[in-house]
This record gives C-alpha cells, sequence and structure tokens, in this order.
RNA sequence: GGCCCGGUAGCUCAGCUGGAUAGAGCACCAGCCUUCUAAGCUGGGGGUCAUUGGUUCGAAUCCAAUCCGGGUCACCA
C-alpha cells in the first residue's frame, strides 16, 4: 500500500476510535504533501471534519496527531498549523523503502489484471507520408499501451492502415498522368515521399482546373466537381470498387511502396504492432450491423432506399449509415471494425487514439452500437488528442504545408549531434556509440516535447524555432541519468545491482531533507504511474519525470555522493541514486524515450 | 445557431476528485566549474488564474452567465 493510502487509513481509524459516535467517509481524508515551508511530510487537513465533529481544527489536530504518533508505527512527530496536521513520517520508512525497492527495476508496475485493451494508434492513409501532427498520434498510442501494459493490463497494439478510397485514386491518377513510371527504386525517393508527391500534384493540377472552369463561367461548386483530374479520380475508384484488375494491380504497387516507406519510419521512431486490419479487407463489414439495426427497428430507411439512425433524443442529429445506392459511409465500416475488434479479441476497452476533430465522430459511434445493443459499445473509448499547428494555422497535406515526420527525426538527431559536438562532449565515444547517443537524444527530445503537453489541448509548434535540447525535455532528464550512471561508475557500483550490496546497512543518522524529499519522491511513482494509466495521460509522467531529475541535480550539488559525510551516507545516496536511475530509464521507456549511461 | 474543447507569468505549459503565500521551463538580470559530467545549480524581477455573479470555513479548481479562440454538426474520410 503506498504511503498516502496508509496514512489516510490510518487517520481514518484514530477518528473511529476517537469519536465513536461519528461516522466519517474515508473518501473526506485529505492527504497532501506537506508544503517546503513547514515542517512535515504529509499534511491531513482537518477542516472537513469541524462540522461532523463539532470541536475546533487545533482540538482534533492535537488529539489525532497524538494517536497517530503514539498508535501507529509511521510517525516521528506532527505540527499543526492553523487547521492543516503536518506530519512527520518515522525515519525507518523512507530507509526500509529504500533497501526494499532499489534493486526492482519493476518498480511501479501493477500486478496483472484480468483485463485486456486493444489500442488502436498511428492509423495512416496510404496516399502521403507520416507529417509532424501524425508524430504525435504515434507517440501518444505507443506510450499510453506501454503505460497500460505497466498498469498489469493485457495490451494490443492495433493500426488501421486507411488504404483503399479517393485520397489514394488522386495520388494514383496524377503518378497515371505525370510520373512517366517513376518508382521508388529508380529516383531513390522513399515510397511514401513519392507517393505524397502525386498527391500534391494532384492537387496542384486541380487547382489549375477548377480555376480555369470558373474562369470559363462556371460557378464554384460546379467546377469543383466538374474538374477532369477529379473525375478521373472518381471513376478510378469506381473501377477499384469494380476490381478491375489493372487498377488494382497499380493500386497495390503503390501501396506497397508506401507500406515500405512507414516502415523505415516507424522503425527509425520505435513504433510497432501486434495488429494491422486494412480497410479493404474491413470497409464492407458494417453492413450486416446496419441490417440487423434494420430489424429490430432500432434504424429506419427513407425513401430514397438511404438508412439513418436518430440521434436527437441523445442530444444529436439524424446520422447516415448507408446511401441510398447501398453503398457504406465512413461511420458504416467503421461499426464493422468495432464489432470485428471485439470479436477477435473479447475487449474490456478498445482505445482510439485519434484527433478531437472526430469527438462527435466517436461520440455518434459509441451511441451507435449501445443502441444495437452491441456488447463493444460499453468499452469504446475516444483518447482524444489535439492537432498540432503551425504558427500559420494547421497543417494540410494536400498544400504541402507539413513538417515531414521524417525530416524532423533527422533535424532532431542533427541537433542533438551539433550541440554535442559545439559542447565538447564527444570525447571517449567510439563512433557507433556516437552515432546511437545521437538518435537517443534527438529522438528522445522529439517525443518528449510531443509526449509533455496533456493529449487534450492543442499544441503549436513553431519550426523556426527547434525543439529545445535545455530545461523541460528529454535531454534534462537523460543528463541526470548520465550523471548518476557515471557516479555509479566511479565507484564500481553496478546500474542495476543485486540486493547483497547493501545487505549490511544500518541506519543511525538523520536524513537531509533533500534525501529526504528524493526519497519522497520516489515513493511516488507507483500512484504516478497508476493515475498515468488510469487517465491514459502519459504527460503526467513526462511531468513526474522531470521533478525526479530536477530534485536529483539540487542533490547532486547541494551533496556529494561519492565523498559523503559517512560511509552510512554513501550508502544510502548510492541506494537513491540507483532507484532514481531506475525510475527515471522505467519512466522514459514507457515513453519510448532510452537513457544513456554517457552523453 | 446546437453540441464539444481550450483561455493560468512576455512565450510554452503544470496545478483542476475544492485546501496553506498559484508553480516549472524558455527568455531577461545577478551569482556558482583546482571537488561525483555547468546539456547543470542558486537567487531575482515578472500573475485582475478571460470577465461577472453564485455555492462555503476556504475557489485557478465546482455551478451559472458572458467574452475570446478552436473543433464539429456532409449520401467526405
Amino acid at each position: 500500500m503506498t504511503l498516502t493510502a496508509q496514512i489516510r487509513h490510518a487517520a481514518h481509524n484514530a477518528l473511529a476510535h476517537l469519536y465513536p459516535d461519528v461516522t466519517i467517509d474515508i473518501a473526506t481524508i485529505l492527504v497532501n504533501e506537506t508544503k517546503p515551508e513547514f515542517t512535515g511530510d504529509y499534511t491531513v487537513v482537518i477542516f472537513p471534519f469541524l462540522k461532523l465533529l463539532k470541536q475546533k481544527p487545533d482540538v482534533i489536530g492535537k488529539q489525532l496527531g497524538d494517536y497517530l504518533v503514539g498508535k501507529t508505527d509511521l510517525f516521528t512527530g506532527y505540527e499543526i498549523v492553523s487547521g492543516f496536521l503536518n506530519l512527520t513520517v518515522k525515519e525507518s520508512y523512507w530507509v526500509s523503502f529504500l533497501l526494499n525497492h532499489y534493486t526492482d527495476t519493476h518498480y511501479g508496475e501493477r500486478a496483472k489484471v484480468d483485463r485486456r485493451v486493444m489500442i488502436e494508434y498511428s492509423s495512416p492513409n496510404t496516399n502521403k507520408p507520416l507529417h509532424f501532427g501524425h508524430l504525435r498520434n504515434n507517440f501518444l498510442g505507443a506510450a499510453t499501451a506501454e503505460i497500460l501494459k505497466a498498469a498489469g493490463n493485457e495490451v494490443i497494439k492495433a493500426n488501421l492502415i486507411n488504404d483503399r478510397g479517393i485520397h489514394i485514386c488522386k495520388s494514383m491518377i496524377a503518378w497515371m498522368r505525370y510520373a512517366n513510371g517513376a518508382t521508388p527504386e529508380q529516383t531513390g525517393i522513399k515510397g511514401d515521399h513519392l507517393v505524397g508527391d502525386y498527391y500534391v500534384k494532384f492537387n496542384d493540377v486541380y487547382k489549375e482546373e477548377v480555376k480555369k472552369l470558373v474562369a470559363a463561367g462556371a460557378d464554384e461548386k460546379t467546377a469543383e466537381k466538374e474538374a477532369p483530374i477529379m473525375k478521373d479520380a472518381q471513376e478510378l475508384l469506381r473501377k477499384w470498387e469494380a476490381g478491375d484488375t489493372e487498377v488494382r494491380r497499380l493500386w497495390q504497387q503503390m501501396n506497397g511502396w508506401v507500406y515500405a516507406g512507414f516502415d523505415v519510419t516507424y522503425k527509425k521512431l520505435g513504433i510497432s504492432f501486434d495488429k494491422q486490419y486494412y480497410e479493404s479487407d474491413t470497409y464492407l463489414l458494417g453492413k450486416q450491423i446496419v441490417e440487423a439495426g434494420l430489424n429490430k427497428g432500432v434504424l429506419y430507411k427513407k425513401e430514397d432506399g438511404s438508412v439513418w439512425v436518430d440521434l436527437r433524443d441523445e442530444g444529436l442529429d439524424e446520422k447516415l449509415l448507408l446511401r441510398g445506392d447501398g453503398t457504406s459511409v465512413y461511420m458504416t465500416q467503421d461499426l464493422g471494425t468495432a464489432k470485428l475488434k471485439y470479436d477477435e479479441y473479447k475487449l474490456d476497452q478498445s482505445v482510439y487514439v485519434i484527433a478531437d476533430e472526430q469527438n462527435y465522430h466517436m461520440q455518434v459511434l459509441q451511441l451507435i452500437m449501445k443502441k444495437l445493443g452491441e456488447p463493444c459499445a460499453a468499452g469504446i473509448y475516444h483518447l482524444s488528442y489535439g492537432m498540432v499547428e503551425l504558427p500559420t494555422g494547421r497543417m494540410k497535406s494536400r498544400e504541402g504545408t507539413v513538417v515531414d515526420a521524417d525530416d524532423m527525426a533527422a533535424e532532431m538527431i542533427k541537433l542533438a549531434q551539433e550541440q554535442t559536438e559545439s559542447s565538447g562532449k564527444t570525447e571517449g565515444f567510439t563512433q557507433e556509440e556516437l552515432t546511437k547517443l545521437y538518435e537517443m537524444i534527438g529522438l528522445g527530445a522529439l517525443k518528449f516535447y510531443l509526449l509533455r503537453v496533456e493529449p487534450r489541448k492543442k499544441m503549436i509548434f513553431d519550426p523556426k524555432e527547434s525543439i529545445d535540447l535545455h530545461g523541460y525535455t528529454a535531454t534534462f532528464i537523460q543528463y541526470a541519468h548520465a550523471r548518476i550512471c557515471s557516479i555509479l561508475r566511479k565507484e564500481d557500483v553496478p546500474v542495476t545491482p543485486d540486493a547483497s550490496l547493501f545487505a549490511s546497512f544500518k541506519q543511525s543518522t538523520e536524513l537531509l531533507p533533500l534525501e529526504r524529499s528524493i526519497i519522497l519522491a520516489l515513493e511516488q511513482y507507483p500512484t504516478i504511474l497508476a493515475d498515468a494509466a488510469d487517465e491514459l495521460n502519459p504527460s503526467a509522467l513526462c511531468n513526474y519525470s522531470f521533478q525526479l531529475a530536477q530534485l536529483f541535480n539540487t542533490f547532486y550539488d547541494a551533496h556529494s555522493i561519492s565523498k559523503a559525510e559517512s560511509e552510512e551516507k554513501k550508502s544510502l545516496r548510492l541506494m537513491t541514486i540507483i532507484l532514481t536511475a531506475s525510475v527515471l530509464r522505467h519512466a522514459m521507456k514507457l515513453m519510448g524515450i532510452s537513457l544513456p549511461e554517457k552523453m
């Protein structure tokens, strides 16, 4: 049990003893960290009990404080400051905490629970390469998956590839018209980029054609519909749906190029999946669900044969599920895929990492499933995140105003190299080690930058200002870790020692304030991790890790570890920094960020 | 217009199940390297927590209204 939970229970018991006639809900007992300007480690807030107990805060505080110090084995003393009971935790508690955990490389993880979660993320379209905005999605999905695993869940990482539809047909038609058969092999251009170039080309040509038609007297809407290249793309889509061999062949070829490109990007970024869904396999699945819904009377048909669901009672609108010609729309596909996922895996939860522009869509998806009585409905959860924007506004692939993911990764690695070289820190590394180090620093900074903000919030990225390697960054945490490893190296202590190392440790002197606060922070890690898992919020771990690294840096500056005042102090501090490094590594690993032993 | 989300220091963000004098980073200013890695540490300036009202011992946090910004409400995906 965590320390705060122990304190809450102890206080609850104490009040039950002191005031047997009054029942106090344990939820009203608030245990906070004591503010640094007061003596103590944790604080019980007395105010909520005043009315119930009909007593003054100081009286309750004294009774509670005396009881807790006298009857439990947790505290050495207390202070009451205007309604706040500040408790000081026993030295021996902190020391045995350290002894119990400094060898535990899985510290903070929860035991396996019987809960299976799928998390769908990335889910790219195959008409263009990944851009900076997609990176947020990928990192968020990957980190959340790891956090859920650490919290004891069985996790399936899924990617739903949007490999069919008008968007890829646009790339195809532009390629057919303008590429002269260019391939990635021939041009040396990465496959996803090559296909993306023709997507941009399509839009350039399209814009020109629309302009011409408008100049010739057409109104804008008609021009947009009648532009020849658009009509060609739509014709291509019809042929694709009819199974035209030639079209399918080109489609497969171009998708193949894109997948080869994606593989390189995913590998570079450390993104992986357990299960791939392809929309070309699943896009027809929803129709059966709609049929069943019609039979149940949950859905209804309009005169033209289109099928709808009425969500006006739920405060939403009517929503189309099948077109008049019987073809399915986006929502229909998603109904089918949601059911497929559930049927295949019997999921307790199905998480969708999707930008917040689809909040309404996801709400409707879940509602329809609920109305249809599908068992998958309850588990659907939209992990909604704000989009990454440029100072000029949203990124638009079709206008080519995007920060490319591959470029961004390469630039960050280059920046890491420049900074390392300019501060003269390359000594003692082989070229191979340096290459690895630059990747760790560059990609770490990139991931941290995108994960440190709460998912829900949108973020603005200015490409002119490169991502910082100082302050609230992965680099800062990596640096603290490298410093710890450096000390351990010099002391000839392994980074992950076994329990024999400090087996004979005995505590006799008091902990210094900085020693206390760093151990206190370490004790909170399991709580932080559990909360991050419950909220599906990796930014909580970024925050915590930064604070812990900061605490270490302050400590490092104030007290020597290798030249501690005594052997006892030295051992205690070694245990502290070993666990600190271990926790930092653990938390950052969940973010997909590695920490170097030297930098 | 309906629904959803955001508005905290010059900038980027924590804090939001109500708790002590609202915290970090960047930027700015002043210090700290014959001592374990200065990608660091210490200190300083900088705030009507969008506005107004309410709830109460106590509100950045909860409620209501308003203002600003964004998203969405397609037989697009």
